[in-house]
RNA sequence: CGGGGCGUAGCGCAGCCUGGUAGCGCACCAGUUUUGGGAACUGGUGGUCGGAGGUUCAAAUCCUCUCGCCCCGACCA
């Protein structure tokens, strides 16, 4: 059902009841936005068959969004407001921080690009195309070269730092594969900011002042979320965090500590080095089991009546072209991003079935340690959990056979013990002596201190105090604005449709009347829809000549915090009923109070989450 | 880029295997009856079957090419 296009056009015989309504009030141009009547938001009964991720059907369904082509979304009135408020928030919340906001455009010349050595680095994901004249550009994916190149023409001086400068904008990457709707699309709204600092403490400060008004944007916009140490990626900076969202969808594997306020991304959390007592093999040498057609570790452990942690997990990587083993316990998981960094490589994946049969003679199920095949690999790395491990099963580097009673040290040539495994729940924080607990997470800001790549490579310099020239020293800092708004709802969702947060709902109060045909049901709420406009709430007023399950339907699809239902019964007794969107049950409240009572459940939902100038008082 | 799937009315789908009148539900239009959780009935409107080529008396259906979209993987400052 199409919100426009049930009530903007009535002709011939309905235009005829409507008119033998003298109570009706004409279409008010003004404020066509609040009533449902005129606000575009078409609403779907079924889910778009394109649609996987809940927020992605939701979106679309309750009207917000519209795809365009792939990874390309429409935002409708209703998102428009979402995005808004968000917006709103982030500014407040930088401002107050003592960012700057500016606009920069999207479009971008190759020169600076080529200048910060990007040009060659980025990948495809940098959409480029030549102007008439045959000179190159691209649509940025982001600013660095473009805010340093604005900075450099005019900041000369230590006096003229610190600088930080923010834009709200579109952005476009053309992602190898965009998916999730608004989690990963190809254009999508962020929220870029700059620092520029004269010397590395000042440039951590920034940091800290960035961390903290990102967590009271994201506590403002009634998200629960988690700062999570991350990796620096191929900048390599020093320090970032990711600001991730948790909710079952997410993509990123996040870890936090349950007594401390360690967290991060299983990518980066380290892990200490268990403290195992000596032990003294019992085993005097492997003896081979026979194993047939067991590969999995499971397989094995179920067979051979021993728990996956006596068990080594031996998998074999190609590392810059090399084969490396590295072995975990039965009961971990190899994080390869740690093994990459241990073996200094560039590029670490699995060995294919097909390398691993030519090297070793027999299926990856079977791979061990000991008594490796004669250059079967180059070298053999394990996890630091498995040092001095004795007694444990491996594969025997035979077909259908396994060893038990092989001792580490005694029996294999481990080149080095090192972190190399997945962080997990029930592991020990490195910081504490707490356990971590397992989340997923969706990422929707990141704050990173650059240093000086970028000012050193583009020229970006300032004289110091004493007298010298030195590279300014950068942080960035990204918020995805389209991707909050996703987040938020994947977060904050039922089987009925959104719940927003009430900081980031398109409306905060949604009135329904049930009999649009009773004149008195009409006019109580015109009544208290003028009220709420003189009260400052925003209310969106469904006054649509529709069936009262229709608008119910819509209302909780929507999932605006607040539903006023207006109907004859409750008139008659001079009650409406307030119902919060996450509540079971409605409240009677009487028509007088109505409004009075919206402000306290409005107030009591943002408590928490005051504005700069609130905390101020 | 590898693997899988899908393009038929505005939306969701069937029909394709085995070639022969393009169909269903929702939405939309008209009317009647309804009216507190996506109303019922009656009658309507709406389709170059993603595109191009081919086979055939005849193609949504078979063949070739092509474009688009979705999912998994790889990738992701």
């Amino acid at each position: 059902m199409c919100f426009i296009r049930r009530l903007a056009i009535h002709r011939s015989s309905k235009a005829q009841r409507l008119k033998q309504r003298p109570d009706r009030p004409p279409v008010h141009r003004g404020d066509s936005l609040m009533r449902a009547s005129r606000l575009y938001a078409p609403t779907l009964k079924e889910n778009p068959n394109d649609a996987e991720v809940v927020s992605h059907q939701l979106l679309t369904r309750a009207g917000y969004i519209r795809k365009l082509t792939a990874g390309v979304y429409d935002f409708l009135p209703l998102s428009r407001r979402v995005l808004r408020k968000i917006e709103t928030i982030i500014r407040e919340e930088l401002d107050r921080a003592g960012a700057q906001e500016l606009l920069m455009p999207l479009v971008q010349p190759a020169e600076i690009w080529q200048e910060s050595g990007r040009w060659q680095q980025y990948g495809p994901e940098l959409l480029r195309f030549k102007d008439r004249k045959g000179a190159e550009f691209c649509l940025g994916p982001t600013h660095e070269e473009v805010i340093v190149d604005i900075v450099r023409r005019d900041v000369r001086s230590w006096r003229d730092l610190p600088l930080n400068l923010y834009q709200i904008q579109v952005k476009f990457r053309d992602e190898v594969r965009p998916r999730a709707g608004l989690m990963r699309g190809r254009e999508f709204i962020m929220k870029d900011a700059y620092s520029f600092d004269v010397d590395e403490a000042a440039a951590l400060t920034t940091y800290d002042a960035m961390y903290d008004a990102y967590k009271a944007i994201f506590t403002r916009c009634g998200l629960d979320f988690r700062p999570v140490e991350a990796d620096t990626g191929s900048i390599g900076g020093s320090r970032s965090h990711e600001f991730q969202v948790l909710a079952e969808s997410g993509e990123d594997a996040i870890v936090s500590c349950d007594a401390c306020d360690y967290a991060a991304n299983v990518e980066q959390a380290e892990l200490r080095a268990p403290a195992l007592a000596p032990a003294a093999p019992s085993a005097p040498a492997p003896t081979v089991v026979a194993t047939p057609q067991l590969k999995s570790i499971d397989e094995v452990s179920a067979h051979l009546g021993l728990p996956a942690r006596a068990l080594i997990k031996s998998l074999v990587v190609e590392a810059d072209g090399a084969l490396v083993m590295a072995l975990v316990r039965g009961d971990h998981e190899l994080n390869e991003i740690k093994l990459k960094k241990l073996l200094g490589a560039t590029s670490v994946e699995m060995a294919s079935e097909e390398r691993i049969l030519k090297s070793f003679g027999v299926p990856a199920g079977f791979l061990g340690p000991h008594a490796l095949p004669a250059g079967a690999v180059s070298r053999v790395v394990a996890d630091a959990a498995l040092r001095g491990a004795v007694d444990m099963a491996t594969g025997a580097n035979t077909r259908d056979a396994h060893f038990t009673g092989v001792s580490l040290e005694r029996d294999a040539q481990v080149s080095a013990y090192a972190d190399l495994r997945l962080a997990g729940a029930g592991d020990d924080c490195p910081r504490c002596s707490g356990k971590l607990r397992a989340f997923r997470g969706i990422e929707v800001g990141h704050v990173f201190y650059l240093g000086t790549k970028y000012s050193a490579a583009m020229k970006c310099h300032i004289i110091d105090e004493q007298s010298v020239e030195r590279p300014i020293v950068m942080g960035c800092y990204g918020i995805g604005v389209s991707r909050v708004m996703a987040a938020a709802i994947e977060q904050n969702h039922d089987a009925e449709g959104i719940c927003w947060p009430m900081a980031i709902a398109p409306f905060q109060v949604h009135i329904l009347t049930l009999q649009p045909n009773v004149p008195e049901v009409v006019a109580c709420a015109e009544a208290l829809y003028a009220a709420c406009q003189r009260a400052g709430i925003e209310a969106l007023y469904d006054d649509r000549e529709l069936r009262a399950g229709a608008k119910f339907k819509d209302a909780d699809l929507m999932g605006i915090p607040l539903r006023v239902a207006i109907g004859g019964r409750g008139v008659k007794d001079g009650v409406v009923e307030v119902k919060g969107r996450r509540e079971a049950a409605a409240t009677l409240v009487q028509i007088s109070g109505a409004v009075e009572h919206l402000k306290a459940q409005i107030a009591g939902q943002l408590t928490g989450q005051l504005t700069p100038a609130e905390r101020a008082q």
